[in-house]
DNA sequence: CATGAATGAGCTTTCATTCAT
DNA sequence: AATGAATGAAAGCTCATTCAT
């Protein structure tokens, strides 16, 4: 199905240039489409964009729900998390990159309102099992959207400059670094 | 003088549309100066670009390191360095998130690879007073170098949720937040 | 009927836009039928358009010549034509327009050549009726097809301009003025 | 000069093609500028057009006018202003049908405001004149905006019907057959 | 130093038309 | 008889860059 090439393709040009940097040449190019079956599927470029990032959103928020439903403790969550926004950041991080960061102030008004819900959205959702370890106890008592916003820009920031200059740290060190820097913060403490 | 006008003027329009939808004639417009005047200037409109972004890394470094020559607690440095990013991402938003996230693919291959050395200057910087706390025992072995970015990334993308969805949060109180979150992580240890 | 549906929906949406405007996009979705459907019932667009445009001709001139049928005096003939093409351009305005002034130089050369074609006859059409009063030397020894085409145009130029900017008249006012003017003129004459 | 070329060449690719068969790669191509430039001087298809429409109307009225200063018989005044837009719809024929016509329901809504406003203005003009004659009590009692318009549409349509169809009839012959018809329409009177 | 008219490659988008079903 | 996914040529427009002055 056309559709569906069109959302792959897309995926990897936006992934590899940017928005801006995006043609819908190039996309149908690569989708192996003619230019004028982007428009008949999508209305344009921004909401072909939109499209696969709702769906992306949606498939990574799936994946985490399934994977928190049985009882875990609030440590387990948490690494749950960490682990699936590495997967997000390092796997498919072009995209990812794009979407909390590189929508500031382009694309299309209206389209960029409903991209930037989408992002809060996410962050809501994480912030919520935040929320749960805050009434339960076990985690300060903070703002947790904050620190879910600031838990996600972490990650992007640390594995977008660890892909961009080293490749010695294993894949699992990372997440167990992170682990330990959003649990327990940089300082030593006495019982270490 | 023209080319401080331009510098000045290239600050507003890049932090205002990102760097794609910054026009070389609207920098000229805001500049008072013909669209030659900037190719006289400078090469073009990536070198520009990194021109402002350049001077803007040093007067944040000039800036903490000032700040950091007194013989100050590993504790009150990273206060500094917090309160100095917060300045950085609140107050001239737009352009240390141009700085920090946008690049990702767009950009003149040659002048991008010059932006990421900034950034990555800026990081290492950072990571060097970590590096010391290391040295001294007060923090955890860990990669300094990640942790950097990892801050640097958290700051951004909170700072950037923060403006876009609450207002309810004091400066102080964001600063302490992060104090708090990077030195001892999110949960709540025996002691507290 | 599919290809009745797509003539009534072509009208609305050809008056509405104008020939080039108009899309066959636009006329499918108002005619309830698939874009395919357009091409099975019509070679294309012109052609599409030139039906619509000769049964609107064959439909006025039907309703002129069995108005014209009975023994009336060339005033009442001349009444009755005025009548009839106010009833044009007041009621189905925006095709009327289309086919009397949008033709110019746009549309397929062959179509275009048949829709003067249609153009003309409706004006020769009318001529003959002035071409009776001159034989019966009521009217001026003139050039009759010239006449016809002048009083079509001052009918859509004068019901034009009075849509646009004036709802003042009434169209029985109308109706009169025109009257005057086409058989005696602006100027006073000694009898008035 | 570029703009004068750019305008000159617009004039001819309208008038032949109509507004939107009129294309700014062959405005370009004629004019012998880049496409770019067209541009640079306007900022866009339809204030192009709405430019040298301006200018055209300008011409014509400051024409019109300077012909009428002197001390004229409100005859001399008509066939005059029969004479100029006969010059008008037989020389520049094609862009004087398009301002007049063609300008239903296509081109930007802004656009397409102010060149309605442009021809409601010369129809004003030409208004004026009649209403001077109606003070003297030479023309009848009649609405002279309607009449002005009414006038131009018929000698627009006229003239379209005379220049696809016939060449027998001389320049001279046509105008006196206007200003007859005009000035005492169609019927025989008693002293003729 | 500074200008600004001119460029042209490249972009997004539109739309009449085709054709396998 | 009817469909609708797919097409691709062509359109309007943007903008970094050049260059004669």
């Amino acid at each position: 199905m056309s559709k569906e090439k069109i959302i792959l393709a897309a995926v990897d040009v936006f992934s590899e240039n940017g928005y801006h940097r995006a043609s819908m040449d190039e996309i149908a190019l690569r989708a192996n489409v003619a230019k004028g079956t982007l428009y008949y599927h999508f209305p344009g470029k921004a909401q072909l964009f939109k499209t696969l990032v709702a769906e992306g959103f949606q498939e990574i928020i799936d994946k985490i729900r399934a994977d928190l439903q049985a009882n875990l403790t609030l440590e387990e969550q948490i690494r749950k998390i960490i682990r699936h926004n590495l997967d997000l950041f390092l796997e498919s991080s072009g995209l990812a990159h794009i979407v909390f960061n590189e929508l500031s102030n382009s694309i299309d008004q209206d389209v960029l309102e409903e991209l930037k819900i989408l992002r809060i959205q996410y962050i809501h959702f994480l912030a919520e099992v935040l929320e749960e370890g805050k009434q339960e106890g076990v985690l300060r008592d903070i703002n947790c959207k904050l620190a879910a916003a600031g838990i996600v820009g972490m990650l992007d920031s640390a594995c977008n400059y660890f892909m961009n200059n080293t490749n010695e740290l294993s894949r699992d060190h990372i997440e167990r670094f992170f682990y330990t820097i959003i649990t327990s913060g940089l300082f030593m403490t006495s019982g270490e």
